[in-house]
RNA sequence: GUCCCCAUCGUCUAGAGGCCUAGGACACAACCCUUUCACGGUUGCGACCGGGGUUCGAAUCCCCGUGGGGACGCCA
């Protein structure tokens, strides 16, 4: 019986908790896979594991190098970093090669040569007969030998008789006849190992304890089992995660667009924002909404996450996302808006500190793009006038609060914005007139539109110089409107 | 076709036989606050898929329907 080195299990390390994040580097990180990493990511944290990043590459047609990239890109983005790995399974071959041939030996599977036209007949057969369509283990009893051939392969012979039953951590007990797996083909023709075994081999090579997977694998944990018992293997614990659902109730996959994590981050997302609301999405701790780092990893069990799909809600999402903007250090929020000022083109030096536009905007805006939109008018020099706002508020009697306002922000002393507030106060005041007189104006003045921060910090943000010069642009378009 | 899984407000969920005239959050509506837009506050709208059981009692347990999803590759 072929057997892994033993004396790994002895490891005082091996007793305790090990996952891994499994992707097939086809394309992006999306927001499944990033869900199904954070679990692992937090089932390990909180059980003072390892969290191990193995790279399922053996698909070499689809497999790129840009993905890979994508993968681990995204998983730095999100914090999710790996304690072990990246491990590449191309770099492996040998290694499933040596396995597979050692089940050969020990009777546990066999060689086969039959034609995709023959393999594509049995199916038709098998459905013609009312079942699922499957090879019929015509080369089980040949004992073929080994030779070279364009379609050599090794099949496992997989048990015919009883049934696989284990409990799965989130499913619950699931039982799976034997009768329903035929004898899956461990060695492609092409020398490279299927999902099926080289998933088996690795996570047993790598002492994995927890398997915690998207799940669509749910049918392939019975065979997998039957591959730990021939390979004399203890099986991990499995957890299968429901699917995340598009918004429209199908499934959430690549095609669904922009669903890549990067495009998160452009979209303005913070990334701890991400990873709330996935931990959100399918587990809960009672009535709580906002988790930090900490009480995640605190607090998320593997058993509690929930056994139905669950729709994405961008909606939700953003608001989370707002959470964050308004709780957060402004200085660290800082950090990420700089990268989408700079990102749209803007000079950060002839603006306002970054940190004050996040103070400014954080109550009126869901995403960082948004905040980066917004600020563009203390970035660049007024294009032009909404018309509407100009017509309603850049009127004859817009012009006394103006001049006034332009005289006192003149002298005010230092331009903060306690004394820029009672200076605009001031006006309304002297003129004897409401605050909407003296702020609509002076907003369409400075932001050449009807919506902004409160006028204080609108003001505030342009800075003396770009204030007054836009307040004496706003007056002489008033004259000649006369 | 065959096998597997799932099922509470529009969405994410709480609920592990009585605490449920079903709670929270997002979204939506109204009002309040207010210099715009927001934020915040208050209130409202809104669900146990259907049918049978079991039980003194079922959102919770069982069965059958129905609906949805997944899988059946020399993809992962």
């Amino acid at each position: 019986m072929p057997r892994y080195n033993g004396e790994l299990h002895t490891d005082p390390d091996a007793m305790s908790c090990r996952t891994r994040f499994a992707p097939s580097p086809t394309g992006f990180l999306h927001i499944g896979g990033a869900r199904t990493a954070l679990y692992c990511w937090l089932e390990a944290r909180r059980r003072g594991g390892t969290f191990v990043l193995r790279i399922e590459d053996t698909d070499r047609e689809r497999s790129t190098d840009a993905a890979v990239q994508a993968i681990l890109d995204g998983m730095t983005w999100l914090g999710l970093e790996a304690d072990e790995g990246p491990i590449y399974q191309t770099d492996r071959t040998d290694r499933y090669t040596q396995v597979a041939s050692e089940l050969v030996q020990a009777g546990r599977a066999y060689y086969a040569y039959d034609t995709r036209e023959e393999i594509d007949a049995m199916r038709a057969a098998a459905m013609a007969a009312g079942g699922k369509p499957r090879y019929d283990g015509r080369a089980r009893e040949l004992g073929l030998s080994d030779r070279a051939d364009p379609n050599r392969v090794i099949r496992f012979r997989n048990p015919s008789a009883g049934s696989v039953v284990f409990e799965d951590k989130v499913k619950g007990r699931i039982e799976w006849s034997n009768a329903e797996l035929d004898d899956l083909v461990l060695i492609r023709s092409d020398g490279f190992p299927t999902y099926n075994f080289a998933v088996v081999v690795d996570d047993m090579d790598m002492r994995i304890t927890d398997v915690v997977r998207g799940d669509d694998h749910v049918n392939n944990t019975p065979r997998q089992i039957n591959l730990y018992e021939a390979l004399g293997a203890t099986p991990p614990a499995f957890a299968h995660l429901p699917m995340i659902l598009g918004s429209d109730g199908t499934k959430l996959s690549k095609r669904h667009g922009a669903v890549g994590v990067m495009q998160y981050r452009d979209d303005g997302y913070l990334p701890h924002a991400i990873l709330n609301y996935l931990a959100r999405l399918g587990w809960s701790h009672g009535d709580q909404e906002i988790f930090s780092r900490e009480q995640m990893v605190d607090l998320f069990r593997i058993e509690d996450v929930n056994q139905s799909a669950a729709r994405f809600d961008l909606a939700k999402l953003g608001w989370l996302n707002q959470q964050y903007l308004k709780q957060d250090d402004p200085a660290s929020i800082a950090v990420h808006l700089e990268w989408h000022l700079v990102h749209a083109g803007y000079d950060i030096e002839r603006g306002p500190p970054p940190a004050d536009v996040v103070v400014a905007l954080r109550d009126r805006v869901q995403t960082l793009k948004e905040m980066a939109e917004r600020a563009e008018v203390w970035y660049r020099p007024l294009a032009d006038y909404d018309e509407a706002a100009v017509s309603k508020h850049l009127t004859r009697d817009a012009r006394a609060p103006l001049a006034d306002a332009r005289a006192r922000l003149a002298s005010v002393g230092t331009w903060c914005l306690e004394d820029i507030s009672s200076a605009l106060h001031d006006v309304g005041t002297a003129l004897g007139v409401g605050m909407g007189k003296v702020a609509q104006p002076l907003r369409v003045a400075i932001t050449g539109t009807q919506v902004s921060p409160d006028i204080a910090h609108t003001v505030f943000l342009a800075g003396r110089e770009q204030a007054l010069s836009r307040i004496d642009a706003a007056l002489a378009r008033i004259r000649v409107v006369d």
